[in-house]
DNA sequence: TATATATTTCGTTAGTTAACGAAATGACTT
DNA sequence: AAGTCATTTCGTTAACTAACGAAATATATA
């Protein structure tokens, strides 16, 4: 079951647009991505979900910690040129520099278990 | 309100990504498109008001009619670049295959008011 | 083995979207 | 001006999606 139009759902969304962006800046863990976006942890885990299952992004198990990045070898030829013009797909506004900059600061052992 | 998701939602629907390669072979009227989809004519009039919209294309009026067809110079680039590209985008599968046969043939002089 | 922590899965709810037919609009023809 | 045809707009319904919390799963540590 190819569909068409399965890579633009996956990019539909700003939660996950704004979590490929912040993964261009470093690898994630759930929880990290979690604060960044204030959602639920039940919601980010669906959305890295579908990024993962569309082939943008890849999980790496890290100890109890799952940690997702983007796709360095994605099988899809649009996939991979996506990915390597991000940011001209996916401009910096306002959000996303600002989510970056959290990126920056976000500490696991900090932000879990809470 | 440029919302960062507007261009993927645009392309996120297989009805839409249809138009966008038929309208490759030629400008088409929303009668001709109609027919090839088999919807709604007020189905097939939304999703071109959404194409529109977002700069993937353009309508020209002819007399009763409205023609539609690629954007030859949209304002952003990417869709520039998408509407360039649009073969690697979107792969020409069966259902595209046999659109296009359906648009060489079609005329919107039969097709119509019936 | 029991406990704690991180993540995923499940069920539910609210908001969004695509479909349709009917009515309204716009443009040519008589 | 009236009639015809193409298209758009409107209102409604069904399907889809994102959100949440609770429960289940997985992994590390005491």
């Amino acid at each position: 079951m190819t569909d068409k139009t399965r890579l633009f759902k996956a990019l539909s969304d700003s939660s996950r647009l704004r979590i490929l962006k912040m993964l261009q800046t470093k690898p994630l863990c759930v929880c990290e991505i979690t604060e960044v976006l204030q959602l639920a942890t039940s919601t980010v885990s669906k959305h890295l979900s579908i990024l993962r299952d569309t082939g943008f992004i890849i999980e790496e198990k890290d100890g109890k910690w799952v940690n997702y990045k983007i796709n360095p070898h994605p099988s899809d030829n649009r996939i991979s040129s996506f990915i390597t013009t991000l940011n001209f797909w996916i401009a910096d506004d306002q959000v996303i520099i600002s989510d970056k900059q959290k990126v920056q600061k976000v500490n696991r052992y900090e932000v879990c278990s809470r």
